[in-house]
DNA sequence: ATGCATGAGAT
DNA sequence: TCTCATGCATA
């Protein structure tokens, strides 16, 4: 299915850009009920939607809709938005759980180190003593600071290069695409060598005392290591892992174990609920988006009321989609 | 590994 | 309202 996406969309885009109006115009007497649709772009990129529909439903058995709704779950979580730093979840019995101050441990190595928590992370308990701690595990959250805004990593000028250097930072050696990509594989390897899991690892992390560290979830361990995360967070992160390797492999050498134990799980919270956005309905928003990446929130509305989708699951697909397109992989020219 | 979501800070 | 960094849930 996703082969067929991928060969088929640009081939669709190019029918609809080359074909003009005259058929496009056709296939939308539909989009006059939303007059707010009906600005030709929108009614344009439906047409395109609709053709991938109908070669789709060719090409093979299309599911029927899936659920829809979006149910949302709000943990209500009275409580302060915890800090990532101090926060211990000890619900893995691998980590942490130091009754005597063994906090030292920074590879969390369980018994077995590579079968449980990584397929179906055995984790449910923490869902309400994690919700979501945001506010991230770096310090470059702080209004003041923000990553580097510099939109492409080679461009520097002499002058900047010594305003960098003087600040003590070390430039293109770890602001370099290949680099980062060369040390995310590397990391992986090592990582692995190591017997360590992606969850181990972010967990670990708090372990690793750097100020303004916590932990991380294995989902931006995994996105470092495939690059799939932003440059500006690729760099961010890097020095962290690094750390947390060296100080893993250090301690790999003089072997240790720990009794690990409590999964004490706390018990039940309502569980959130993930939308799923149907393919049909996900094809049409990738035609909308070709078009029109930034929609208003009156086409987003507009958009939303024909797919019969949440405005809300529409607008936040839009900017997950804006978001992908940043992303390291491929996006800067390697 | 990746889709849909949240939340803080910037616009 | 958007962007960004992240995360839970799930394929």
């Amino acid at each position: 299915m996703l082969l067929i996406r991928i060969t088929l969309y640009p081939l669709l885009i190019h029918i609809l850009m080359l074909s003009g109006m005259k058929n496009i115009e056709a296939n939308v007497h539909q989009g006059d009920i939303f007059s707010g649709l009906n600005d030709g772009i929108l009614s344009r990129a439906e047409a395109l939607a609709d053709i991938g529909k109908h070669q789709s439903s060719h090409a093979h058995t299309q599911m029927s809709t899936q659920l829809k709704h979006d149910v949302m779950y709000h943990h209500s979580m009275g409580g302060p938005p915890q800090r990532p730093l101090q926060m211990h979840h000890t619900m893995d019995g691998l980590d942490m759980l130091d009754p005597a101050g063994s906090m030292t441990t920074l590879t969390p190595m369980s018994d077995t180190p590579t079968s449980h928590h990584q397929l179906h992370g055995s984790y449910h308990g923490m869902n309400h003593m994690m919700g979501h701690h945001h506010g991230g595990p770096l310090g470059g959250h702080t209004p003041g600071r923000h990553y580097g805004h510099h939109g492409h990593p080679g461009a520097h000028h002499p002058a900047m290069a010594a305003a960098v250097a003087a600040a003590g930072l070390h430039p293109d050696t770890d602001t370099d695409p290949r680099e980062l990509e060369a040390f995310a594989e590397r990391f992986k390897q090592r990582r692995i060598k190591l017997g360590v899991t992606q969850a181990d690892v972010g967990k670990a992390l708090a372990n690793l005392k750097l100020p303004g560290v916590g932990a991380l979830s294995q989902s931006t361990i995994c996105r470092f290591e495939s690059l799939t995360l932003s440059h500006n967070n690729m760099i961010a992160l890097k020095p962290i892992l690094q750390a947390w390797l060296e100080e893993a492999e250090a301690q790999a050498k003089n072997k240790r174990r720990d009794p690990d134990a409590p999964s004490v799980l706390p018990a039940g919270e309502k569980k959130r609920k993930r939308t799923s956005i149907a393919a049909p309905e996900k094809r049409s928003l990738e035609a909308y988006f070709a078009v029109q990446p930034r929609p208003s929130g009156e086409k987003i509305a507009a958009i939303a009321e024909k797919l019969d989708l949440k405005k809300n699951v529409v607008r936040v697909w839009f900017c997950n989609q804006r978001q992908k397109q940043k992303r390291m992989k491929f996006a800067a020219q390697h």
